[in-house]
DNA sequence: TATTTATCATAGCCAATGGCTATGGCTCCC
DNA sequence: GGGAGCCATAGCCATTGGCTATGATAAATA
């Protein structure tokens, strides 16, 4: 009655079943006959059912027997094909990998080497996910996300950090201000992302320099707060990368004797868990990408 | 490197999978946490890959652990399949018999029972196999056919027969002889099949009186007998359920001092073969269809 | 900082078992 | 009646899957 059978004892079965006789397929399948007899005794407990009728001349499938011919031979294939495929994902470069970045950090660096990685490896498959770099560094942590290309990563033992560029987050403002643009603290308006740390670093110096803004705009889109720091409407917080990305929009820093924050722009994985061939491309790919 | 892993190993590894922790998988398994830890390394090694990334809150699954998850969560499921389909093989009357019978048997006996038999039991599936009742008596024996309908079958120690009812060969002839054909041995036709084993020795007891036909006309059909007896070219050598099967005909016997030959009709099958509910439900139809 | 807790791995032991040899029982065939 | 072929049974042994106890390590906690 016990309901698990080995796979060698099927494999036993479709030798017997296919020679019709105990001995020979012993022989061929070289071990002993008392050995192979027992064996299908055990099989046919296991199935429940009698697989063979044993006479003279050998032995002889019953129905259950023939049933199982066919179907132990498709179970035992999809075994194998179920081995092949797994060590096929670990060498060949194929498989589902997602990777995380903020989106302005995107917007930058993806369009890097994507493009040469989808074509030189039809096989792979890409998610993208996005969110603040605290965030993606967490997922990747928690075996969530593949490869973070996040901003200033904290440190943690399993995680691989390599440094990809550098980057500064600093005040800009349009190459001609409005007129009723005022660029100082006192009256002028503030567009920035509060949730990222970078922002909140500058504003604390600031602050302690007695020359926080006033009025705060809050985007937690960074393409929105350049558009809206060309235009004229304020002074934005925004990385170097992002700011001067699109020409057309004439952004300069705002003065030189505000405080700057230095970002490093990091590509973060799971050492444990990037080890197949896939992964390494993809972060050969990247590094590349960033020379 | 040993590519043969047990089912148990699977079902192991799936608790491992969905619980993302050996040790409680071990709890619910009901085995303890080092049994399973080298189960799972055992798999490991079996399948070629490592499955499971070891951390101090649990494991989480790799690439190909969560490949094997998918897959072997079907591949057990096709083992009960199996095992469950083979199980129903053995309780309900289903799959396919294969019911052997000379066809002239079958004339006036497969109507008694077949419609019944298909119509109650829809899973069944018959197949007929027609030959002579020598032929399909060995065909029985070696396991080609399940079921014979068969005429004075000869006995062997694994085949059960069931004697169904008894027919007469005999001499026939036309009510209205033609005016050309001749009763009379010496001038007359015979046709007769003398492939049957009844013909022979019918033809065998004439010659011993000095009675044999000069001119025989053999055919291997019943039915052309039949008819071409009825149509007067002859006497005709029948067995009484073929020579009165068709009422228009109007056969009778030719001389009651002429040899008969006593024929039993029987069902044969092997009773090793043949002890599933289906065997059972046919048998038991056949019997009562000729009671 | 020291301790407790939670995790998986290792070591060593034992019983269950899959395999082997030898033998028995049963036909069929000389 | 004496092989010759089958498969089944009995008894032995090496392998191994499982158990207990312990180690190692990192995180949480005091």
């Amino acid at each position: 009655m016990a309901m698990a059978p080995a796979f060698t004892d099927i494999t036993y079965f479709i030798e017997v079943a296919q020679t019709q006789n105990i001995s020979r397929a012993a022989e061929r399948l070289g071990i002993t006959q008392p050995s192979l007899s027992s064996a299908m005794k055990r099989l046919e407990d296991s199935v429940g059912a009698t697989l063979f009728i044993r006479g003279r001349t050998g032995v002889q499938l019953t129905k259950a027997g023939k049933e199982l011919l066919g179907k132990g031979r498709l179970l035992l294939l999809s075994w194998e094909q179920l081995r092949t495929d797994i060590n096929k994902k670990e060498t060949a470069v194929s498989g589902q990998y997602i990777i995380g970045c903020h989106p302005s950090v995107a917007l930058y660096s993806l369009s890097r080497f994507l493009p040469n990685l989808m074509q030189q490896h039809p096989e792979l498959e890409i998610k993208l996910s996005h969110d603040l770099s605290r965030k993606i560094t967490e997922e990747v942590i928690s075996f969530e996300v593949d490869f973070g290309i996040v901003v200033n990563p904290v440190h943690h033992p399993d995680l691989v950090v390599k440094e990809l560029c550098t980057d500064d987050v600093l005040f800009w403002t349009a190459n001609r201000p409005s007129p009723t643009q005022s660029l100082d603290p006192q009256n002028g308006v503030l567009i920035c992302d509060l949730n990222l740390v970078q922002v909140q670093k500058l504003l604390g110096d600031l602050n302690k320099k007695n020359q926080g803004f006033k009025r705060i705009i809050q985007s937690g889109n960074l393409e929105v707060i350049t558009d809206l720091t060309a235009s004229g409407v304020g002074v934005g917080v925004l990385p170097r990368r992002v700011a001067t990305r699109i020409n057309s929009y004439k952004l300069r820093p705002l003065d030189n004797r505000l405080p700057v924050f230095k970002d490093k722009i990091c590509l973060v994985y799971r050492a444990d868990a990037q080890k197949t061939k896939g992964s390494q491309t993809i972060i050969e790919s990247i590094k590349k990408s960033f020379q």
